[in-house]
DNA sequence: CACCTAAACGGACCGTGGTCCACTTATGGC
DNA sequence: GCCATAAGTGGACCACGGTCCGTTTAGGTG
């Protein structure tokens, strides 16, 4: 399972070098983050590992995704690009990370937050806001979503997806939905799936609305009334 | 629209140079290839379309998909690479006229095949095969359609795929499904994707059956009996 | 058959993702 | 503080996807 010495790409959670060490939340998966911890980087390699993030997040903002070359990023953090390469292992893996990091709000929201998301309301409700509140962070980043999704088998390794899919999963048993929990959350999820939701909207017109009922049906079908 | 002179990549449906003008299949979309007809090679762009084709068929049963390069492409049928990007655009276009090419079998089965998958089956009937007999052409056919996977937004712009949504969707109508047919119809698309099905059986040992078992509860839940 | 034009061709060329390896540096034990 | 060693670094290097443009050719017209 592990590829040999590539720490990030599928590990570390934010930022490693400030900050106390991370009240333990995302714990929610049986696999998520267990397997490995922090991975505890050299100091400079941390440092470089912020300062690369960075320059990516600036030059993403200032050219878009296309123009986001591996070298460009190096050249901005005033790293070289082996550096890069060594940190995120390939192109994929350093727009994951990016994308892993601004999913913090809405792992927080969902994880911590106060109902109808939270861990406050009851599962169903919980189920019910979910797939809205997905859909929407998803439209904020499509860009970079859409540009990291090059490998498709990929995506179910990304630490982001797996913690929707665990989630997802649980609240299913415990609203006591019809059907496998696991199947279904496949589903769920796969009906508010980024690219299929950019089509639809964008390229397609269908309102959002109309995929957000899509998602309550869906629930309500197999049994997970509001 | 039209992408200024590609005419392959997402039109001409199998093999233009041999056949008669063939038979109007394929119509089922409104969309689909009504826009620019088969797009009539001249002789010797058709003999080397075909060319192309066997060859990257071959390379790739013999190399497997990853060693698939377009200047091996070009040198195995004996014409220069920028022939071959001329003719399919680019690496994916060329994975996808193999895929639709390989894709006719299964096409010919619910287009116009016998029971319970063919036109003179009831709706409901041919909803429930479908699933199953997609599953299975995409197991036979993984590699490749993974291979063509690298922009997930091309997906919804490969005829094969938009084919099989109409089809889906005609079939949920017919069958009077309850909710929006379209968007039904791209859930229960997403329920059986090649990614998410080779995911869940070779990644994570799920036993197919389950997968087929996940097709008929959610047509059942939506109103589409056996 | 000669000619004309649009289509097709091919390979030199370029940029970028990804690898490799000789060199540097952090860090823990003594 | 010094050393050993594992970790990190950087940039030369390579292969492949994709573009460009000068040349060739199919096939219609007179």
């Amino acid at each position: 399972m592990a590829v040999r010495g590539y720490p990030e790409a599928m590990t570390a959670p934010l930022s490693p070098p400030p900050g106390p060490p991370d009240p333990g939340e995302a714990r929610t998966s049986l696999t998520l983050a267990a397997a490995d911890g922090p991975e505890a980087l050299r100091a400079d390699a941390a440092r470089n590992r912020v300062l690369l993030l960075d320059a990516a997040s600036r030059l993403l903002a200032d050219c878009g995704a296309a123009d986001l070359t591996m070298e460009s990023v190096a050249a901005a953090a005033g790293v070289g690009k082996g550096t890069v390469f060594r940190r995120f292992k390939d192109r994929t893996g350093l727009l994951i990370a990016l994308l892993d990091h601004r999913e913090s709000l809405l792992q927080a929201a969902f994880l911590s937050g106060p109902p109808p998301m939270g861990p406050d309301a009851p599962a169903a409700e919980r189920l019910h806001a979910f797939g809205p509140a997905v859909m929407r962070h998803e439209r904020d980043h499509h860009e970079l979503i859409l540009a990291s999704r090059t490998d498709p088998l990929r995506t179910f390794s990304v630490p982001a997806q797996r913690l929707r899919l665990s989630h997802v999963t649980l609240l299913l048993r415990q609203a006591h939905a019809a059907g496998r929990p696991d199947l279904l959350a496949h589903t769920l999820l796969g009906s508010i799936d980024a690219p299929l939701v950019h089509h639809l909207t964008c390229e397609r017109g269908m309102p959002v609305e109309r995929l957000e009922e899509g998602w309550h049906d869906l629930l309500i079908r197999y049994g997970v009334e509001h």
